[in-house]
DNA sequence: ATATTAGAAGCTGGTGATGC
DNA sequence: GCATCACCAGCTTCTAATAT
């Protein structure tokens, strides 16, 4: 089960683990109340007192290998960022590491800076775009971060930006539609993997990849959508006049497709023509086939729902 | 250890405007 | 006419501070 807490989760957490006791109200939380308390047992409440937690000698360890290291690592950057760092803010794990991770690509974000709803549906992916401007406090954390007072009224006229997970020895270059493998560059800078953004229409950035790189593998990561594999197309292309070649990283796992008709989703395929009117000479028998049984149950597989570096492994192994 | 309180933030649901 | 959206007020939830 993935863990999914907010903050006063991981500063109940750490009071748990600093004094082996807590008051705060965290059972609301599926992952705290069904596996730390229920199945691994390692938190329970105080004898006599359900509005108290307590923690077993167990759970040091298990939150030592677990949880130390990310919540220092939040509590360092929100103290750093000058962000409030008390419980009633109301972030998720996600949007502090979405926050994180526009601190770190903060100068290019500037240089391009669009509208609060388009900046929303590409930083907050998942989580569509009118989540920034529903959210006053994660808002004026991202402001307070880019340094400004608000976001502008219009899109700049070429918007790309250049977001890369940069390697100094790179065997191989995978482009990514979505920013969510960027987030986590820790995990990546030790692979030798180099990660571009390319999704929102920001496939210009391809000319910004020297030549010398150019000579590795490329590779391209998206939703298996028809929105993402149209960017492929058009990618493929780009590249065929650089006579370069590259390849669609295939799901390692195929059940993860979801309905096509899901939150904050936006892309349908076409069932009036063959492959959704995607190129067919654009795609491998096995590629075309997946695109197919896609269409036929209306489902698409969303590229934030896999790891990339299984996905690589996956489809550089043979 | 427990109870009380204030403040902050999000949620909810009504309202009116807008668009198809 | 129906659906969607922005806006706003009032309500709820939760934490932190304080007192007992």
């Amino acid at each position: 089960m993935k863990r999914e807490l907010q903050w006063r989760h991981f500063k109940a957490l750490n009071q748990l683990y600093i004094n082996q006791y807590t008051n705060a109200k965290i059972t609301d939380n599926g992952y705290i109340a069904n596996v730390l308390i229920t199945q691994k047992k390692l938190l329970k409440f105080k004898s006599g007192n359900n509005k108290i937690i307590e923690a077993t000698p167990k759970y040091l360890s298990f939150y030592d290998q677990n949880f130390k290291q990310d919540f220092e690592q939040y509590t360092r950057f929100l103290q750093a960022m000058d962000l409030e760092d008390d419980a009633r803010r109301k972030y998720t794990e996600y949007d502090i590491q979405t926050l994180m991770f526009i601190s770190e690509y903060k100068d290019e974000l500037l240089k391009n800076l669009t509208t609060i709803r388009i900046f929303s549906s590409e930083v907050f992916k998942t989580h569509g775009s009118k989540y920034l401007e529903n959210k006053p406090g994660l808002k004026s954390a991202v402001c307070k971060i880019l340094g400004i007072d608000d976001f502008p009224d219009k899109d700049p006229k070429n918007h790309q930006w250049r977001l890369v997970i940069d390697s100094p020895a790179p065997t191989a270059i995978i482009l990514c539609e979505n920013i969510a493998h960027l987030k986590s560059p820790w995990k990546i800078r030790e692979t030798g993997l180099e990660l571009w953004y390319v999704g929102g229409n920001n496939i210009g950035i391809i000319d910004f990849i020297s030549p010398d790189k150019l000579k590795f593998p490329i590779y391209y990561s998206c939703d298996w959508d028809f929105h993402g594999l149209s960017i492929y197309s058009r990618i493929k292309y780009k590249m065929k006049q650089k006579s370069v070649e590259i390849n669609l990283l295939y799901p390692y796992v195929l059940d993860l497709a979801i309905p096509v008709n899901s939150d904050h989703h936006n892309s349908n395929w076409n069932f009036n023509i063959p492959l959704s009117g995607l190129n067919q000479a654009d795609y491998k028998e096995r590629e075309a086939k997946l695109i197919n049984q896609l269409i036929k149950e209306n489902k698409w597989i969303e590229e934030e729902s896999m790891d990339i570096l299984e996905l690589f492994k996956y489809n550089t192994s043979s």
